[in-house]
DNA sequence: CACCAGGCCCTAT
DNA sequence: ATAGGGCATGGT
């Protein structure tokens, strides 16, 4: 099956994505929406979502819901409100470095707008912690640019379909991106949760 | 009680 | 290049 009808097959199955993903795919989102975004992509890394729900109300129940009070927040005090997404004295200290990059390297997010994909890319990359699905799911959803993210519920999906031998994560993009004649960031968002909400209900 | 959820880094081969 | 261990909570 192709991959264009692999997405119109979810589509008809599964609608509009809801609950986190409306809010992943929605635009335009505001700064402090981005931010959200950014710092969840961090949190959810192997983590079940509930518990990153716990974590994001304590974060917005104290006003740290954002990049700006994160750097400020204590290491240990970061830690005490994220404990409930698992692996939380690394992701307080993924957390800081990459509000330091966008914050203090970048200038914020407004001026994020001006870098091009690959060189964001390239700098997300290199930040202790953000690996590519990570980088991926950052440029797509929070800075809105058409690269495809890959996780593991893509590679069960091609798998299942058998679309291609080479699991590796750039080849499984690259299938992905070209298989698409809409380079569109709106159809990878939609896409990619239609992936997720499909893998979650049919494991 | 076991298992695992939208990864990533480090180390050893 | 790639496999395997560590990280370390809360829900089922």
């Amino acid at each position: 099956m192709e991959i264009e009808e692999i997405y119109k097959e979810l589509k008809l199955k599964y609608g509009k994505p809801a609950g986190q993903w409306s809010f992943w795919c929605k635009r335009p989102k505001t700064f402090q929406e981005k931010e959200r975004v950014i710092i969840e992509s961090i949190l959810t890394q192997r983590a079940n979502w509930k518990n990153v729900q716990l974590t994001v109300d304590k974060l917005s129940n104290t006003g740290k819901l954002s990049l700006k009070e994160i750097l400020n927040c204590k290491q240990s005090e970061l830690e005490l409100l994220i404990k409930s997404s698992v692996f939380f004295r690394i992701k307080a200290e993924r957390l800081k470095i990459v509000a330091d990059y966008i914050l203090n390297k970048c200038g914020g997010i407004k001026k994020i707008k001006a870098i091009d994909t690959d060189s964001l890319r390239q700098q997300l990359l290199s930040l202790k912690g953000v690996g590519d699905e990570t980088a991926d799911s950052i440029l797509l959803y929070a800075f809105e640019r058409a690269v495809f993210v890959i996780d593991e519920y893509t590679k069960r999906l091609v798998k299942e379909k058998n679309l291609t031998n080479n699991l590796s994560y750039g080849n499984l993009q690259q299938l992905f991106e070209t298989s698409l004649n809409n380079k569109d960031y709106i159809l990878y968002q939609d896409f990619h949760a239609l992936i997720v909400i499909n893998g979650k209900t049919t494991k």
